[in-house]
DNA sequence: ATGGTGGCCCGGCCA
């Protein structure tokens, strides 16, 4: 089973570029942050036409979490589960092939002094939460999306560059540790220890090509999904050419139970 | 590195 989690920085934009990529790749699972639509405007039936149900929570200019699967789609559930509804559409779950699935984009912070931040971390915190009513840490689960965090120096092109910046800073380090500690693994880091392994690249500046990018786009698993991952991979390759997401795919492959 | 891009939608916000 192949799961995977995108950044689309809006589907409306990406839809092209999107749908040749599912039809190229043939993931079971797809998590998409930003879709940047309305729940009218999401094009099921365009994926259902590719075999994939899916679950769309939007609001419209901003946010927008979906999850598609073409290994069933069971207990759809829109935001949180615990605690307030979440202002925005940032967190979308179900179970797909037996795998309770949590798509989350994770606010950004803007900057360590500005209430986004604070509203960052509260995030984090009920995003635990969350999990931890929606699933047993023994089952199978996986929590991906774009958090907005690089769990380690490791994770970012020049970490002096960052000092004082959102993203990298103790506290949602922290409170993203927090989820972990939960019961989940980092499986690409797991897989991949080397530095220089990046899921995001600003738009400006040139930064792709100069390798100016941070991993923050992750897919956290429970043990036994991460016990059975046999590949894991950032498809950076998406990265490039014609109006590309700012972001890069995200995949790991589970063998079955 | 503090913005030279790109998305929303059409001036300004957001990332």
């Amino acid at each position: 089973m192949l799961l995977a989690t995108w950044n689309v920085n809006s589907l409306k934009a990406r839809f092209a570029r999107v749908s040749e990529w599912i039809a190229d790749v043939q993931p079971d699972v797809l998590m998409l942050q930003e879709t940047k639509m309305t729940d009218a405007a999401f094009p099921a039936g365009a994926f259902a036409a590719a075999g994939y149900e899916s679950v769309h929570f939007g609001e419209g200019r901003w946010n927008g979490v979906a999850i598609l699967s073409r290994v069933g789609l069971e207990s759809p559930r829109p935001n949180f589960a615990v605690g307030e509804a979440d202002f925005q559409a940032r967190v979308v779950s179900a179970t797909c092939g037996g795998i309770v699935v949590v798509c989350v984009y994770v606010p950004n912070g803007r900057s360590l002094d500005d209430d986004h931040y604070q509203y960052k971390l509260r995030f984090l915190a009920q995003l635990r939460d969350h999990v931890a009513a929606l699933a047993d840490p023994a089952g199978d689960v996986v929590i991906g999306g774009d958090f907005n965090i690089a769990p380690t120096d490791a994770d970012v092109w020049d970490p002096a560059a960052l000092v004082g910046q959102t993203h990298v800073s103790a506290p949602e380090r922290d409170a993203l540790g927090r989820i972990v500690e939960w019961g989940v693994r980092d499986v690409v880091r797991d897989a991949h220890p080397e530095p220089g392994l990046y899921s995001w690249w600003d738009y400006r500046n040139g930064s792709f090509h100069r390798g100016w990018g941070m991993r923050i786009d992750l897919l956290l698993a429970s043990a036994s999904v991460a016990a059975r991952t046999t590949w894991s991979a950032i498809d950076r390759n998406a990265r490039k050419g014609e109006q590309p997401s700012d972001h890069a795919p995200v995949l790991m492959e589970v063998a079955a139970r």
